[in-house]
This record gives C-alpha cells, sequence and structure tokens, in this order.
DNA sequence: TGGGTTATTATGTCTGCACATAATCCTTCC
DNA sequence: GGAAGGATTATGTGCAGACATAATAACCCA
C-alpha cells in the first residue's frame, strides 16, 4: 500500500482529532512527517496545504505548522443560476420581466457597487417554480458592460444572460431576513411583513462596477450547505 | 519574469473571460501548455487543479479539460464561534443559559440528525452584544459525547465548549428566514412575527450524531461572504 | 452491424532535487 | 539595554521524469 497525499491528510487530521495534536499546538516539520511516512516532502506538502486550506491547520514559513486553536468552520455554498436551482427541485421553470427602466440607482446600491451617480439599467424579474413565485429579483445594471443591441431581457433573464456573458468576476454575496414590503408581498402573493429570505450580490469586473441585485426568495426557500 | 502557477492561472482565466477558449469548449492538454508557456506540466497542472476546484473549469482523465458552460458559483463562508463574531464587531460578549434539561427531541430534529429516540440534553442560550440579545440558540445534544463530569454550560457556552472539544466533525448548514416565535420575541425582544435570520446546524462525529443547534439571529443580523 | 477487447491518451499523483521567500533567532555593536 | 543585521530554517514553489488511472477511441471478430 502506498502513502499518497489523501492517506496522510486522513492521518494528520485523525492525530488532531484524538488530541495526539492538541489544538494550538505544533505539528513535526515537512520533512519530519516525510521521513516518518516514507513519502516525498511534496506529498506531504499537499496535503498540509489542503488542510490548511479547510482552516484546520495554520501555516507560516519558518515558523511551521500548528493546528489552529479557534477552528472557524468554513462552509461553501453553490450559487446557481435561478433557472438550474428551479430544476434541481424537479420543477418547470420560468420568469417574466416585470419591469424595466433606467436610472441612478438610490445610495445603497451605489455606495455597495462603490460607484457615485452612475445611470444604470433597472430591471425587475420574478422567478416561477410550476407556475408558483419562487424569486423576486430587483437589478441594477451598468449599461456599459452591455453589447450594442442590448439583450432582451424578457427572452432570456438578467440572471442567466450575466453569468453566461460576464461570468468569472468578482463580487461578493449577503444573506439576510426582511419582511416583505408591500410591492414585495403583492409581486410574491405573501402577507406584508412576512418573512423572506434576501440574496444580495455585487459583482464588479476588471475595469468598473458589473451589478447590483437583491433576490427575495418565497417562504420556505433554504439555502443549505454541500457537505 | 518567470511564470509561476498564479500566472498561468490568470492567464488561463484571462482568456475564458475573452472568450479566447469559449464557454463549454475544449482548452489545450497540459503539455501543450507547458510548452506553450514554457514550464513544467506540474506547474500547469496546479493552475488548472485551482481552477477546477472553484468551478471554472472541469477535468476528466484522458477527456481533457474544458471550461465549465454555465459556471455554478462557489462562496465560502467562515462560521466562527460567537463569541469571536460579536467580538470581531468591537463589542463586547456575554451569554447566558436559559434552559438546560433533557428528553427526547421532536421528530424534525431526530430526522435530521438521523437517529430515533435518543435521550438528548436541551440547551437554550442567549448570546448578547453589548448586552443587547444576539443570538438565541436552542441545542439538542448527545450526553455521550461529553466526558464524565458534565461540562458548566453557564460557565463556558455549549457553542464554544464544542468547537473547542469535538470539533473537525462534519457536519452541514442551513439558512433560511423565519417570522419570530411568542418565545422567540419575548427572549430576543422583538415584535412576534419579526422576520429573523436563522442558522441551522447539524453535526455528526465518526461514529455518532453529536448535536442538532438552531440560532436565531436578531434583525439586521446579516452572513457575508469572504471575498 | 454489434459487442467486447485492446490501445491510446490526458489527467492524477509521486519522487528527488533545487532554489526562493519569509520569518525567526542570534550575534554584534553602540 | 536596545537596535541593526546577518545566519538559520520551515514552508512555497519549480523542474524533469516516471508510473497510475480512467476514459475514450480503435479494432477485431462473430
Amino acid at each position: 500500500m502506498r502513502t499518497g497525499w489523501e492517506d496522510i491528510r486522513a492521518e494528520v487530521l485523525r492525530r488532531i482529532r484524538v488530541r495526539d495534536w492538541p489544538l494550538g499546538a505544533m505539528i513535526p516539520t515537512e520533512q519530519d512527517l516525510a521521513a516518518e511516512f516514507g513519502c516525498a516532502r511534496a506529498t506531504v506538502n499537499r496535503a498540509l496545504r489542503e488542510l490548511a486550506q479547510s482552516g484546520v491547520l495554520e501555516r507560516r514559513r519558518k515558523a511551521g505548522t500548528r493546528v489552529v486553536a479557534l477552528p472557524v468552520r468554513k462552509a461553501t455554498l453553490d450559487i446557481p443560476v435561478i433557472r438550474q436551482e428551479v430544476a434541481a427541485r424537479g420543477q418547470s421553470y420560468s420568469f417574466r420581466l416585470l419591469e424595466q427602466t433606467s436610472g441612478v440607482p438610490p445610495v445603497p446600491v451605489t455606495s455597495r457597487l462603490g460607484v457615485a451617480s452612475l445611470r444604470m439599467i433597472y430591471l425587475e424579474t420574478l422567478h416561477l417554480a410550476d407556475g408558483q413565485p419562487f424569486v423576486y429579483e430587483t437589478r441594477w445594471l451598468n449599461p456599459a458592460v452591455l453589447p450594442d443591441p442590448t439583450p432582451d431581457f424578457s427572452a432570456i433573464s438578467a440572471n442567466e444572460w450575466l453569468v453566461a456573458h460576464l461570468s468569472y468576476a468578482t463580487g461578493d454575496i449577503a444573506f439576510f431576513a426582511s419582511a416583505a414590503s408591500a410591492r414585495e408581498a403583492a409581486v410574491m402573493g405573501v402577507a406584508p411583513g412576512e418573512a423572506l429570505f434576501i440574496t444580495e450580490r455585487s459583482t464588479w469586473g476588471p475595469q468598473q462596477a458589473i451589478t447590483f441585485v437583491r433576490l427575495a426568495h418565497a417562504p420556505g426557500y433554504r439555502v443549505q450547505t454541500v457537505v
């Protein structure tokens, strides 16, 4: 049986779990571990690097490798296109473009995007699963990132067009709960004040802000980590 | 200027962004890229592996590497101990153990943990930031994982004790919005029905279920991705 | 034509070596 | 005692070569 880097990762994790290597303590150097496991240092390096990435170990040059004292759990979420999300639930997807105008976004949006008094496109889209309201999307979109014949966002949702054409941009995502506004209640068909799960995303390209979007999810929606 | 694996990753990403390599298309083999960039295949491998991990590329043996057609954004969240979360906001942390009993958990809990009719410890803890309710924690805890003199959860919160003593367990996390129940409203000092952000976590050890916890966050709470 | 076997090939991983980099330790000097 | 600077060292990364693995492509034969 050869010892691959996954075996080493498992063994290191085991030693941490059984407190062979206590929380906050230093662990042997890569060289020592390589000698112990009878493999090359690069193999140990790969194993320890992965563990450091998942927050179990903390590594610093010269200082060495230590077990993190109070580990910060890192959870990974998949953020698919809404159409795919609906399809994954086995429901049929459709959407309706409710509104398309343009103007200068309100301050909360401009401050998050880091732009000032830029005229942007405003889109309201309702995404449906089996004909029922699923997500109510309100989006501000920088027109500078669009091609000359502006895409028809009633034919392809802005959500999907952006992923397909401007993907691999940076951005950040926030989740919170909010009471349904009168508008949201009317569009989603829920009672005003009902608890809605909100996702907000800001996206930047290499040069400029691309879009800010707020997604209000229908009651019962859950975000779940991939195990 | 040497070409390191990060340079190669950046260049590959650039070619994808400018549609040099279209979405869904195959890209050259590692050997070809290594020849083009004038580096070892291992270096190209490292770059492509990272891109595959972040969901940009899809790799299969023999088949080669292709650009993912509809990329699924992967967001990483840090889930720290509540005390650290409060400290990071520059507020002072405290907590109160509201209740400690035991019994058989209700069905929603047992089904999520995958245990049946196991007697568990029930804990209610209120976490405070600058004296204000921050998180209301309700937890079911498997007594089999506790040491003989049961820890005093009024001295150290269950949240923190578990992270310090049973960390590196597997588990999954869910987020959703929920209207405040009468009990939650009373404990948190909010109006009944107010929108609360809820986190639910199930945790398993190597052999058995460890704990199920529901965290009701005070209004205004946001979960934010690390960029 | 169809099904099963074999050859080919791109990625996955390991080795042993080398040098780079950053941070600590330790010495030296004022 | 304290600051400055060099020696030391653990990790970070790169290279060339090798074999393993999986999946496709090609082939052969009934």
